[in-house]
This record gives structure tokens, C-alpha cells and sequence, in this order.
DNA sequence: GAGTGTGAAGGCATTCACAGCC
DNA sequence: GGCTGTGAATGCCTTCACACTC
């Protein structure tokens, strides 16, 4: 078994997925390098060429990388060339948001269920997609991927209710630390608190005027 | 001046201040302790400690931490007990969703102003507040922090308009990384590249059958 | 010559372990 | 007795520097 990758570099993957996909479609070259990868992400070189070398040997020495190599290699290492059955529970603001996004735009997430607590919304069809209700959802939904974008309240009991009808994986908009079992790997991201972050920064950073 | 501490600190006392606030309202006793937060938030007791101490010694020994004091402590270390000046660049989807929330709760960033760069976008109303011409902001706007919820294109440009007329930190959802001047202070949130590093770590850690 | 791949060094963040105080 | 605050130890992540290849 190779060495173990660690949450970081994948971060950083994804990163560089981004990044290369765009210059595969700006450069004619076909090639890019580790120095050009720095600039425009604000990375150390060495750390890039680092991250790369774990996942296979892309680069050509005295040449780069070939855009279309790299691409594929992240892809095939994220499991982007595989599509996902996703479910996005909580059918708000936010999940309208990203549920919209999801549907117009083509990505390996095709897949994708909906679902929510309230009554009034269950039964209802939002962009194309009908609302189930999230007590109902069992492993023959199977369901790999569970977006949460639920209040804080009952997020942690939605959780484990999917966790136990199979999710595998969860990325949380709630506003709550989530205790799941190590095997299931999630994500939390709360949006407000990211705003309490920058200002928070602002304000130690800028008046350290002693 | 004392020890600087780091982005990593900032974000977990942004955690800390969260789940403290709710501890407040629902703990008689007025305490907590370390092993508690640490329970509730999976961290080490003793980072949490560290973290602490490093902004006030707010703890009594043998007892643990007033929840009132903790509050408040963290709060004036945030900067959440002064009003900021915000202002919300792109009213696509999400950025109605943050406006929604924004204006519904009550939060020390009341202050807030609207922008977009479509034409039939500027001069509407949304959430009562009257959308502006993005190329109009000036610096007697006096924003103090900008979140961005545009697509990638053009959000370089945007970027550099903001931070030329006075805006000090960003929160950028645009998914692009963005090259700004030192001093200004920023954060990137790539909702979607997010569900690629969960799926990405669903594809490398689970699949590790050699 | 130019840029990768990678041991070794360095720096930073976390955890340990315990003295100190309530 | 119990929990904080913190030097010291550990471990992890990043950067350095250069041998190696194209």
C-alpha cells in the first residue's frame, strides 16, 4: 500500500483540477509546469510537484506537464471519471441554490436525488427534480453522497438517519458540529461562520497597532 | 506585542464562539470545560485550552470556563461586538440565499449593501434592498468586507475594483483563486469543489483494497 | 538548459504531561 | 479533587536543494 495521502493534498487536488482544466482550454502548448501552477494559485512549486508525484509520475523533467495527462490523472484519482448518486437533503435557499447549479451544469454528480422534512414541500417538483420525504430514504435509494442543507436543529439525526440507510458520505451546510462514525468521511462548511472568520481576521490582524 | 497567532487559531475560536453560545442557553450551571467543548467539537481538550488561553485566561482552575465570560471574550476578540460594513457582490442564487439569511437574522453585519453587474439587475429590489452598479462602489461606500458570489469570470477584476475603493476583506464563493495584495484579507469557499473532496476522499480512502 | 522528483531540513501545529490554582 | 495553563515533546506539513532526466 503506498504511502497514505492526507486530507490536504486531496484539498489541494482538487485545487489543481480546477486550475489545469482551464488552462487545457487557454494554452496551446499542452503543457504546463509547476512554476506557472505556483503563480496562479499561490502554492509553492515544490509542494505542487510534491502533491502531483503521489498520485503518478506526470511530469516530463525539463518540460512540464502535459495538460491532458494531468487532467486525466486527477480526474481518474478524485473519482471524477465515475458518476455519484448524490442526495441533497433541505430544499431551502441554499439547497434550491445548489441544486440549480447542479442540474444546469454537466458534472460526474448526475445522479441526484431530493429530499426534505417539511410536508408542504414533499410531493412538490423543484428544478425538475421531486421532493421525497427524507424519513423514507432507504439503501435502495442508494444514496453515496448526502448534501445537508438543514437547519442545525435535527442535523445531527438526519445525519445518522442516512448514515444508517447507507450514505457513505456527507457534505454539511448545517450550522452544528456533526459527530459520525470514522468511516463515513464528511466535510462541514458553515457559511456564517466563514463571515466571522474574515472579520475576525480584519480584526486582529489590522489593528495590532501596540 | 504579544505571540501572532494563526488563521487556523482564528477559525476554531469562530467554532468555539458558536457552540459556546449555544451551551449558554441551554446550561444552567454557567460553566463549561474543556472536555466538554472537546466532546461536543472532536478536538483535543488541550488545543482547546491553548486556544483559550491565547486571547484571555478566561478559565478558572478546578471549574472550567464561565460561559458569559467565554462569550464575551471570544466576541471581542472576533470583532462580533461592532457593527460591520458589508457589502454583497452578485444577487445570483446563492448570493440572494446569503442575503436572505442576512437580513433575517439579526447579526453584527446589518449594515448592508447590494451590487451587480447586470443591467437588468441594478435599480431592482431584493430583501428591501436596492441593487447597485457593481462599477459605482466608491470608497465613501466605506465597506469594510465584500463577499462575492459571482462566476469566476471577471472576478479577478472585480476584485481589484472592490479593494480599490476601500473594501478590506473578501469572502470570495466565486470558484477561482483570486490574487490579491497582502494586506487585504480574504477567504475562498468553491462550493462544489467541496463535493469533489468529498468524493474524492469516498474514492481514495475506500478503495484501498491492494 | 530546464523542470521534475525527492531525501533532508526546517517550521508550524498539536498533543503530552504536569505544575499551579481554585 | 479537578481543571486550567503551558513548557517540552511529538508529529505533520512545507520548503530547500540538488541529483536526475528529457
Amino acid at each position: 500500500m503506498e504511502k497514505m495521502l492526507s486530507e490536504l493534498v486531496i484539498e489541494r487536488l482538487s485545487l489543481y483540477h480546477r486550475c489545469v482544466k482551464n488552462l487545457k482550454k487557454e494554452k496551446d502548448s499542452g503543457y504546463t509546469d509547476s512554476s506557472e501552477l505556483s503563480q496562479i494559485l499561490n502554492i509553492d512549486p515544490s509542494l505542487i510537484r510534491r502533491d502531483l508525484s503521489l498520485i503518478g509520475k506526470f511530469g516530463k523533467r525539463g518540460m512540464g506537464y502535459s495538460l491532458n495527462a494531468l487532467v486525466d490523472g486527477i480526474e481518474e484519482f478524485l473519482g471524477k471519471q465515475r458518476s455519484w448518486k448524490i442526495a441533497l437533503v433541505g430544499i431551502g435557499n441554499l439547497g434550491t441554490a445548489i441544486l440549480h447549479h447542479l442540474t444546469q451544469n454537466p458534472s460526474n454528480y448526475s445522479e441526484i436525488e431530493v429530499f426534505d422534512h417539511a410536508e408542504h414541500k414533499i410531493g412538490t417538483t423543484v428544478e425538475g427534480i421531486s421532493v421525497q420525504d427524507v424519513t423514507k430514504i432507504s439503501p435502495k435509494n442508494k444514496i453515496q453522497i448526502a448534501i445537508l442543507t438543514i437547519p442545525a436543529e435535527g442535523a445531527q439525526k438526519t445525519a445518522d438517519h442516512l448514515i444508517s440507510n447507507g450514505v457513505q458520505a456527507i457534505l454539511s451546510f448545517a450550522p452544528i458540529s456533526l459527530s459520525l462514525p470514522k468511516n463515513i468521511f464528511y466535510r462541514e462548511i458553515d457559511l456564517f461562520r466563514e463571515l466571522d472568520i474574515v472579520a475576525g481576521l480584519l480584526s486582529y490582524f489590522n489593528e495590532k497597532k501596540d
